[in-house]
DNA sequence: GCGCTATATTGATGTTTATCAATCTATTCG
DNA sequence: CGAATAGATTGATAAACATCAATATAGCGC
């Protein structure tokens, strides 16, 4: 099987941008590297589940909210917290003494899109 | 805060099961840890190319073909092929003397309603 | 059976990660 | 200012992980 070549402007704007055989460019290393850290984030019990209560807190979710659901003690929660946050997927706003954390949508996007385009959209 | 509950049935067929306030529940423990091992395994760079790279291979792409992708050895690569296998992620089907893989659409498309759950369907 | 080739497994090593206890920082309230 | 509280940081430790060299397994052709 021939070698698929490597797009070096996968993270460039393409709007308008044609090329020859774009279903034949695979995910450059730098786009792999950046997207395997957000899927490395998310690849932990704990940390899916603070995706997953802040998803459904509507952005007044505190630290001292989410160490109620989980065995562990407040650094360790704060440790995940700012696992998720380095790669962008959850944002802070502090209001007095306690801080909010929202789930951030654009790297979901991000995420949904490379999904996508790895299959798996037939049934079954 | 209240606390959101723990949805107990979160991995049966939930067909015509109708919950009295299903966006409250959260995800099972068990659910996270199944979910998280899938995005721990294709949150590595080299993994996540691999998935790449098979997704665009046409089923028809070996070990040897994957090799020259990466600098790395084969034991290597085989050792990640091992780690998608065990998550589910791809397939593995032996022809004579060489072995193809391809991505399994199932793994992705829980993936897909998983990060829909977390929302970010907005614009922007 | 024998050599060749494709892939897997084992064992070792250095790196990264998860967790906790202890401590620090910053904000509010009196 | 001083006490209380929310959260972050540091440092230590044990577990998990990525990688390679060496070796093993298994199918093919002679």
């Amino acid at each position: 099987m021939a070698k698929i070549p490597l797009d070096p402007i996968a993270n460039a704007d393409q709007t308008d941008v044609c090329l020859p055989q774009p279903i034949l460019l695979r995910l450059s290393p730098d786009s792999a590297r950046r997207l395997a850290g957000i899927l490395k984030a998310m690849g932990h019990p704990v940390r899916l589940q603070i995706m997953d209560i802040l998803s459904r807190g509507g952005g007044q979710m505190c630290v001292c909210d989410l160490e109620q659901y989980f065995d562990l003690t407040q650094p360790t929660i704060s440790h995940h917290l700012k696992v998720l946050r380095a790669e962008g997927l959850i944002d802070a706003e502090q209001k007095g003494l306690w801080i909010y954390y929202h789930v951030r949508a654009s790297a979901l996007k991000a995420m949904r899109a490379l999904l996508l385009s790895f299959g798996g959209n037939e049934d079954g």
